[in-house]
DNA sequence: TATAAAATTAATCATTTGATTAAAAAAATT
DNA sequence: AATTTTTTTAATCAAATGATTAATTTTATA
């Protein structure tokens, strides 16, 4: 890779440029449907740039598929392994930041699934997922209110599908169901903040109850 | 298009292979993802034969789309409409009936979502989802039911998205909950076959709640 | 059985697409 | 200012891919 240049004048490099298109074009169509040209396009350079700053597409996608994966990661475990808070306020954490995050990127659920999806091993082991997630505070959290009989299903992954689906599944879904129900993205919006609030009292009940 | 042939021996047609194939293949990996050769392939003709029954990749993938829709829209009809059944039973056959359907076809939530996404107006326009959804008893009985005081959150599309979400969401997200948690396939199916029972538990606790 | 129609294939085309090359322009270094 | 290095582009390549054509085989019909 060619030394960086001092972008007195721009505040970002064409790497970054070249970069950041890729992050979107892939982001909202995936790397099937994404074209190099598309990303030169909307970098506003010639498409060999892109091979020379990144040497392929293949290439290109992963180093953007690797910071996007990290970037959830990293969020995920910010929230999961706080101790100081309790598992509900974990779960207001994660449902009110989530929310907030996929309204402002609301391609990358469905994206980072796809393509794990298409991906599976190769890519997931090159994170720490399951020492984020199975070591977190969350699920140490989630063994004692079981073991204190607060918590009915004792399997931990239950709680974490849990809260997972009912934050993440409208916005994947959503497409369908305005459609279903005629509603257009503002009220779709106000909907979703709703949730923030609706799905901790939800799961809280949940807990009790299964 | 050609007159069908008699299929003596042969129990399919060579234009239904063709569809079973495409079907399977655009599933699997989606529209852009997927090229006409793996289809032929997969059915065991030439490509021209594709083009000669279906014209073109373009058709052929709508044709497909449209039935994977109306299959999907007319279950969810059979469940959702009956008059009999009390909006508890509802949400039991849903779980049930919906955990069974995709653990046969595990493709088609996330090949639906996908291709929704990409297509928006068009193809959801061409079928009569609305009425189905929107006109259900599924949706008067939950009316009624908050009338009552039974149900708190008065909004009914909260109550689908949640409905939906618990149910198919962790297939959706699969692979990535395979990999955080070291669970097998075996075990997965096993949280799913719990899932039946629990989500219809929990979504009774959640009406009560919230 | 001869003839017409339908189904199927091999070969090929035209475009698209990821990638490269050689030259030009810009920036850094001497 | 001259030279070297880095960045950028226009032109082009080769492979992949959706589609077509012309011929062949199979099936149906007269």
């Amino acid at each position: 890779m060619a030394k960086k240049k001092l972008n007195i004048e721009k505040d970002t490099t064409t790497e970054d440029r070249i970069k950041a298109s890729a992050r979107a074009v892939f982001h909202r169509k995936g790397f099937a449907a994404t074209r190099t040209r598309d990303i030169a396009e909307d970098a506003g350079i010639n498409i060999a740039l892109l091979n020379y700053y990144f040497r392929s597409k293949e290439n290109l996608f992963q180093i953007i598929m690797l910071e996007t994966m990290s970037r959830f990661l990293l969020m995920m475990s910010d929230f999961l392994n706080d101790e100081k808070s309790s598992l509900d306020k974990k779960v207001e954490l994660v449902a009110s930041n989530y929310i907030d995050f996929i309204m402002i990127e609301p391609d990358i659920p469905i994206f980072m699934l796809n393509e794990i999806r298409n991906n599976t091993e190769s890519l997931l082991n090159k994170l720490p997922i399951k020492d984020i997630i199975l070591n977190s505070a969350f699920f140490s959290q989630h063994r004692e209110l079981v073991a204190k009989g607060k918590i009915k299903e004792p399997n931990p992954l239950h709680f974490l599908m849990n809260m997972l689906s009912l934050v993440v599944f409208p916005f994947i879904a959503q497409p369908l169901l305005k459609a279903i129900s005629e509603t257009d993205d503002k009220a779709f919006k106000e909907l979703m903040q709703e949730r923030k609030k609706l799905i901790p009292i939800w799961i809280k009940a949940m807990m009790k109850a299964g």
